[in-house]
DNA sequence: AATGAATGAGAATTCATTCAT
DNA sequence: AATGAATGAATTCTCATTCAT
């Protein structure tokens, strides 16, 4: 006699992992990598140790699935936003402008999936989230060239390359006024974020458009 | 009775301080921040572990000293760039072409300088360098834009912010054809490297100018 | 799913506790607080270290648990001496003789336990635990007071501090015939341990009696 | 031909030493034992390292050294008190009072040199220290035996014993009122401390006077 | 005699992973 | 399938003492 999961069992094991990666999301979210431990995990989830080895063969995995899904949902707003009905210049600086927003809503988070120190093999999640955001850009470049909305000197890989870096480096970098309250509790302003992020796009737009009239959209 | 340093002893003290910072870097240079272990630089310094706390007040203190000076010359190569008699255009190119190529011949150590997680206080550091990068970055564009080279519609910091992140990105990032030989010992030939160096450049260039005349320089 | 220690695990668990615990007294207790190690703890135990540290947060927890529970004894021998039906001077007296000889029963234990130069942290245990055998003390010298058997002249503080100063000083002071044989392994006559310890006994009686009658008791 | 210390060379050899034992002792009176280090000495008296272990052959021989003369003034000033033309209750009473009320003009190093964890070596020092204290004591008690001014029936070693431990105990033990500010910078009151050297020193003295006629010198 | 740089043994602690129950 | 106790390698930092200059 075959054993075969019941529809119940499966849900119920689905459910665990769920609940093991939503622990684990929260964790970073609240604690960054620091908390990032299999053992805080277990007990947020309230699952035993053992339990997050059976769902995820090492901790690697799992946080690396923690990184890959919210980036991931990151990734498809961008693809959404590269499907609407805009020109390429407008969906360019919408997909830019939402994006730095949104990371900025969770700034804790933003920062550990992108910038904060973490371990080896989780960073090369990190690789493979820019490189999905950055096919994402291509696209966009591409059609723009194809519009002749956008620059045909430069391309397409090299352009997206200097927009992904510049705006996560607008996110994290130095010179970000976001930077200096990125681990403290102080919420900033909406207004200025709003801002900020419309200047980031803006300024990443007129990177790549073929001449100087930049019309300046604020979603 | 007062102790006076006679000068051989001060170049021996001199001396030993260099050969443990040129331990670390060489160690880090080879074995990225994994390798980069007090009892490493000691042994490969020829002091003892004591010895290595006589000269720096903590790990973190030696490594973010290796990486201020690795950084520091790259800032300074930049700086003196930017005082060459050149169009703002021209030096923004070669400024940021310098910088990938000169990066490009240690990539290894570039990595570890720029992208590989390590701990958190010295990834402090590299927060430092990136500013001061920016910095150099900014005077550029600022007197690009007054000269009318530049464009005058986006802010210096944000200008800067974004040729910053995306040539550290063309350096790096996941679509880097560098990218996938950062590990291995594989050397990439010249040729590409310098073309890729002004590609990025001319990007950089092409974010900023006033008009979409980019005259290619190939310095 | 809830997870549901059986007798038999947490007989285990408790079972590890103690002998990690016992173990960690019996290094103190033969070695001093010099081969009070977690090292030495844990291979004593037969257990890895790491498991010291799933028992006890630190080492200095571990072993002001030690000093506790060895102290913790002594204040529960006094305690129940307090409680018997005799006279506030015999409880006294059969009190701190019996605290004196109980603690030569075990002189390089009582010796680390009392005064051994130990760790900081350990050592607020002691004064912790002097504190409980003073409030003993100072409960004799209350109802002592009471009855009229005892001066009333004097605070009950400062009569329990002289009194448990004083027995404790003539534990491991320098006049006591005990200490110069404190480190070395020889074993002191029962006898002698006996008379010292009525004698110092009779000297604390002697020093709170209400009037000189003092009967010297040998319990 | 001999080589002669000149009286020159030798004052200044004897001014080296008292300087390092000087140094020695503000350190230990201002940061306890933990600032206790040859380097710190070494810096604070303005020689070198290895001068220290000129005058002194380790750091436990310095430290010793301190500890020494620093109680000794103490030895000495309750010697003198013995000397005084007072009843042997007097004397005590002064002299137990006299010590306290020093002790806490310095409450930091008096911890140091009493009860702070330290070095093993260091302690034995204070064991030799409480010895000469104790026999100041004992000299007092016979005295005051022979003239019958104390109680015969207890021998002089308990006796003293017992007071020494008693005052000490109430200088730095969990009861005293001292004890709980002793590392903070909040100064006591002199009449708190006043009041207090005196209730102990009665307490010692009631516990040995002949009869219960207590007289009570505030000296 | 004085100097102070160099030494290096030593000790506490962390946390991903395993496996007997 | 679930549990969570056990593992133990790995790494930083301290400070008394020495000895070449």
């Amino acid at each position: 006699m075959v054993y075969r999961k019941t529809k119940h069992v499966e849900e119920r094991l689905a459910d665990t992992r769920k609940r093991i990666l939503k622990s684990a999301r929260t964790l970073v979210s609240e604690g960054g990598w620091g908390e990032a431990q299999v053992s805080n995990v277990a007990a947020s989830a309230g699952v035993a140790i053992g339990s997050v080895y059976r769902y995820f063969p090492s901790k690697a995995d799992l946080f690396v699935e923690v990184l890959s899904s919210v980036s991931q949902r990151e990734v498809d707003v961008v693809a959404s936003i590269i499907q609407e009905q805009e020109s390429p210049v407008n969906r360019l600086q919408i997909a830019v402008a939402t994006f730095v927003k949104r990371a900025m809503r969770n700034r804790r988070l933003a920062y550990a999936m992108i910038a904060e120190p973490c371990d080896k093999e989780i960073d090369s999640a990190r690789l493979a989230y820019r490189h999905a955001i950055s096919m994402q850009i291509i696209e966009i470049v591409n059609q723009g060239q194809q519009t002749g909305d956008f620059r045909p000197d430069i391309s397409a890989d090299i352009a997206a390359t200097l927009i992904v870096g510049g705006f996560m480096e607008g996110l994290i970098g130095p010179l970000s006024p976001l930077n200096k309250d990125f681990s403290s509790g102080d919420e900033i302003e909406q207004a200025a974020i709003d801002d900020l992020a419309n200047q980031i796009a803006d300024a990443c737009c007129a990177a790549i458009v073929q001449n100087n009239k930049l019309s300046t959209i604020t979603p």
